[in-house]
This record gives C-alpha cells, sequence and structure tokens, in this order.
DNA sequence: AAAAAAAGAGACCGATCGGTACTTTTATTG
DNA sequence: CAATAAAAGTACCGATCGGTCTCTTTTTTT
C-alpha cells in the first residue's frame, strides 16, 4: 500500500466524523485541513472536490455502523433477538454511538432531501438496505415458526427502523438515552405480545 | 400594524420555508433575499443576523406545525384516537406536510445538535411540549378507564412521538407515504391490544 | 401639505468559500 | 545510490459569505 492511499484513507475517515456532525454545508475544506493536518494542495491530490470527499466520507461512515449492525445481530439465534439487536448498537447513542455525530443515514438524509440529490440517493440506498436486511431477518423468523404466519414482514421491518431512528433523534435532541431504552423495551414487549407464534 | 412589521412577518415566512428545506448552514443571505425580494438592507433593518432570522423563523414553522398538531387532536374523542390524530398530520408528508420541508424540530435537532446550540435548544423545547402533549393524552385515557392503569405514559408518549419522526424520515427519504403509513397501522393495532383496558 | 420618521436600495467591507497552479519535499523504483 | 515519480506545501484565484454604511424613497405623523 503506497503512502498516497493511506493518507486518502486517513482524510476520509477524518472527515467523516467532521461531516456526521457539522453536516455537508457545515463542513468547510478548513475544518478538513485543520483535523487532518494535510494543506488544501495535498488533499487535492487525493479527490476532485470536497461533493467526492463527502461522499466517501458517508461511505465509510455508513459501512462502519452497517458492520456494527451485522456484528450484534450475529451474536443471536433468534429473529426477534436479532431485531433487538439493532437497537443495542444505538443504546447509548448519546456517549458512545457506532459513530461519532450519529445515525450515518439519518444525517444525511435530513439534510440533503430537498438538496444534494447524490448523497440522497446513498442513504436512500442504505435505508433499502437496513430494511431489507431486517425484512430478511423477519420472514426467516416467520419460517422458523417463532412468529405468525400471517406477520407482515416489510411493514414489520419499516415499524422497528423507524422507531429506531426516531429513538436516536429524540434521545440525541434530549442527551439522554432513556428514549432509546423506553423504546426498546416497548417494541420487544410489542414482538412479545403481537408477532410471536402463541404455542 | 405598520409596514415594517409587515416585513418582518413576510421574512420570516419565506425564510422559514428557505431554511426547512436547505438547512441554516445551507441557506444563504441570498437565498432570503432572492425569495423575499428584498434586498440585503432591507433584511439587515429588521434583524440583527442571520441568527436571529433562523431563530424566528423556526419559531414560526415549530408554531404552524404546533397549531396543526392541536387542531387534529381537538377533532378526536378518544385518546388512542388522539395518539393516531399526530400521525395523520403527517400523513401525506412526501407531497403535502403540515409545513414545506417535513418536520422543523427534526430538521433544526439532527442539523444543529453538534453545532448551533440555541437552535438546539428550541428544537428540545419543542421536543418536550409535544412529549408533554402526549403524556397528558395518555395520562386523561387512563384516567377515563380507556387505558390500562398499569401503562407507563412516559415510555409511550416517547414510543409513539419516536414512532412518527422515524415515519417522517423513511417516508421523506423514499419519497414514498408506505412508511408513515405502515406505522401508523401497526401502531393504531399496538393500541388496541395492548394498551387499551380490556372489557 | 409639510415635517419627521421609518423603510429599503445599493455600494462596499473583510473574511472565508471551494478550487487551481506551481514548487518543494518525500517515497519509490531501477 | 541516483533517477524518477508521487505527494504535499504555498500562494493565489474569483466568487460568495454575513454584515455595515450611506443615501434615497416611502410611509407616517402633525
Amino acid at each position: 500500500m503506497k503512502k498516497g492511499d493511506r493518507t486518502r484513507e486517513h482524510i476520509i475517515m477524518k472527515s467523516a466524523a467532521i461531516f456526521n456532525q457539522k453536516g455537508y454545508a457545515g463542513t468547510s475544506l478548513n475544518d478538513i485541513i485543520a483535523d487532518t493536518g494535510i494543506k488544501k494542495g495535498g488533499i487535492y491530490r487525493h479527490f476532485v472536490s470536497k461533493d467526492e470527499i463527502a461522499i466517501e466520507a458517508y461511505n465509510y461512515a455508513a459501512s462502519l455502523v452497517s458492520s456494527k449492525f451485522n456484528e450484534a445481530v450475529d451474536q443471536e439465534q433468534s429473529a426477534s433477538g436479532r431485531l433487538i439487536a439493532f437497537f443495542r448498537v444505538y443504546g447509548d447513542v448519546v456517549h458512545n454511538p457506532p459513530f461519532i455525530g450519529g445515525c450515518p443515514m439519518q444525517n444525511t438524509a435530513v439534510e440533503s432531501d430537498d438538496t444534494h440529490s447524490e448523497l440522497r440517493d446513498r442513504a436512500r440506498q442504505g435505508l433499502h438496505n437496513f430494511l431489507d436486511l431486517m425484512k430478511s431477518i423477519i420472514d426467516d423468523g416467520i419460517k422458523a415458526g417463532e412468529f405468525k404466519e400471517d406477520l407482515d414482514s416489510e411493514a414489520l421491518a419499516s415499524f422497528a427502523f423507524s422507531l429506531l431512528e426516531g429513538g436516536i433523534l429524540l434521545s440525541k435532541l434530549d442527551g439522554d438515552n432513556k428514549h432509546m431504552q423506553m423504546n426498546t423495551a416497548i417494541f420487544s414487549s410489542y414482538l412479545q405480545q403481537c408477532c410471536l407464534k402463541s404455542n
């Protein structure tokens, strides 16, 4: 691996943290220069524009969160355990989120949905990936006899993911994990009472 | 009412729409000038800074959404009907949101929680207002015998509001109201099956 | 209608924006 | 180790940023 490649990755990692906290429009190249210690000429050797940095930064942050989701999911055997694992990843979103600044998909979606179509499309793709993963977990749970057969897996995935993202929003804004915790508890009890196949 | 007061309100209304779509950092004074038709000198006669415009704009947008919530809630008699009324306000968030650009609290929270403390505090105050309103609706429902007595009203309020905000996020990002609709349906059935006092 | 006050236009300010060109320094390769 | 290529620093570009100042126009008051 050449030096330039390492530098490029260093820039991506540092700027991902800045973009995820300050947003695309709120982040300037001088912010990136200050955090990476690399001057403008050095940065633009590896990227053609601020846009390219932002997109690479988003990809990096999103893949990092994604891998943490997968890690958490893989630790569980049951479908309901796997669904709840998503919430555990953001269990301490206030002080220890999977990526600094919160959920990259949420941050990107909210800022760019009316302004930056390329970033919005990335976030949308990320949303579909997460929903598909959840849906397949639910479908597996139905096949395995854990969940009721008439369960609408698409709706339940959308429901769970909305609750997760909403909980992140509330807890971050309030500076208190209790919203995430209460959501997890209610979601868990909902799965028990309304989704599990009653034997 | 003097001319200046009307102009000030005009600037607030126009810039609220821009801020709620493009964000604080993403909105420039030239955007406001273009949309209001008032030149820089005219604008700064009524506001001391971009910050002041943004805060007044947020207050306007938030109060407008708040009044639509209250309208919808007042049309319902039952506590569960009132909770579901919140979701109806954002039932067509993709093409007809209560305020253009989506939920002002959400947009402000996501952009400013790591950057702009004054705006963040406003959004936080708005969150508490909404949660308190929901909580009082739930508590009334318990007192009236509609809901179970051991219901945790704080948790249910947090849960409902998270689901609402998450649904807004997903539906806006996906360009499809189905997420909001599915969330409303599941929430509604959850209220029926788990919260209502079984007689 | 005249005088006073308020409102708004327009030119201008320094700072910062994203981005480029050129030079120097550092790695890599034969 | 020398030649060469890659990487990074420096200085600069025009445009735009938020904000100020002055002067003209419009509105309000008397």
